[in-house]
DNA sequence: TCAGCTGCTGGTCCCCTTCA
DNA sequence: TGAAGGGGACCAGCAGCTGA
């Protein structure tokens, strides 16, 4: 490895510090240079200076290198200078002109792609601010529309007040619960359609419409408590095929039927019904009777003295008015 | 083996809430 | 304010389980 020296440069506080600074650059063999600072302070004269405790600040530790090796760069000089013409110094002046002209033109081409950038940006801002507007507006409004459509379909669908359990159970049907609320709900019922797919289902063995209308009575039920007229068709169902009280409760919590004790309220109600109109035919015109014997068998797993299985037996009747047929009064 | 306990069910009563 | 409905509390009957 060879050893170069390649000089140095110092600053004035350097000097006054009598400090002695050895720059040497080393180049390996392969050519790649490599820069070393040794820097050896003489404390000769044994008087530190006073500056030694500040801090140290870019101008009094500043310093450069310099290369000795670069070719120097030719003087400019009266000898070196090279005449121009006329001609050569207006063409200079005119590709320094056109030079200009070219990095202006291309100033304002980038100051106003910036803009038309700012501009798309702040028109998309406002843009999916007046789209956000606008969903807000539709859904609050949708809202209203159906709000004030329920509220028509609630009372619509409410019985008056002592009405005939034997006028729900006749009229009550599915299909005019889906037929009202098409007219009086009109917004609820697409609604209703679209989210359970019944519009555009083709299936012939899965009604969704049914689901629909079953929906839209259990909702009124929630709505309105003496809007019942599935609720009471449905617990006479249940009660008929005999389901238990606990089953009664999850279908009441469900909005699906009535509860237990209103179910059997109603079934009493009913029978009472029945019998006041069998009491008004009997009086009015000619009947016909059929009875015939019933039995309930009570079944005891485990028999014992105190248990046993048994047999309710009763006699049923059943009263048929008869057309055409004179009835003395 | 059996008395006592527990759970389920049906029924009734009463209080509270909602709505017209 | 009355009607309608929900739901909790309570009772009775029945059946299954368990420990003495």
């Amino acid at each position: 490895m060879d050893m170069y020296t390649i000089g140095r440069t110092f600053s004035s506080s350097d000097i006054t510090s009598k400090r002695k600074f050895t720059t040497r650059a080393f180049v390996d063999d392969r050519g790649a240079s490599v820069e070393h600072l040794s820097t050896s302070i003489s404390m000769s004269g044994s008087k530190r200076a006073h500056d030694e405790n500040l801090p140290a600040t870019p101008q009094n530790r500043s310093f450069t290198f310099v290369d000795g090796f670069a070719p120097k760069k030719p003087r400019l000089s009266a000898k070196n200078a090279r005449q121009f013409t006329s001609q050569e110094i207006q063409n200079i002046q005119r590709d320094r002109e056109a030079q200009r002209l070219t990095q202006a033109r291309e100033k304002e081409e980038l100051v106003a792609r910036k803009k038309e950038e700012l501009d798309v940006e702040q028109l998309r801002v406002v843009w999916q601010s007046i789209r956000d507007m606008a969903i807000d507006w539709a859904l609050s409004t949708t809202a209203e529309r159906i709000e004030s459509e329920w509220k028509v379909l609630v009372r619509e669908f409410q019985p008056g007040q002592g009405a005939p359990i034997t006028d729900i159970l006749a009229r009550f049907s599915l299909q005019r619960v889906l037929a009202q609320t098409q007219v009086l709900a009109p917004t609820l019922y697409d609604l209703l359609q679209r989210v359970s797919g019944s519009h555009e289902s083709t299936s012939v063995h899965k009604d969704r419409n049914l689901i629909v209308a079953t929906t839209i009575c259990m909702l009124v039920k929630s709505r309105n408590d003496h809007a019942s007229e599935f609720q009471t068709t449905t617990c006479m169902y249940f009660l008929a095929c005999g389901a238990s009280r606990s089953l009664f409760d999850v279908l009441n919590h469900a909005g699906l039927t009535l509860s237990y004790t209103q179910a059997v309220a109603k079934l009493k109600q009913l029978g009472a019904e029945r019998l006041e109109e069998m009491h008004t035919v009997s009086h009015t015109q000619a009947v016909m009777i059929i009875w015939d014997n019933l039995n309930i068998a009570f079944n005891v797993t485990e028999q014992r003295h105190d248990s046993k299985a048994h047999f309710d037996n009763g006699t049923t009747a059943t009263l048929i008015p008869l057309f055409g047929v004179e009835f003395p009064t």
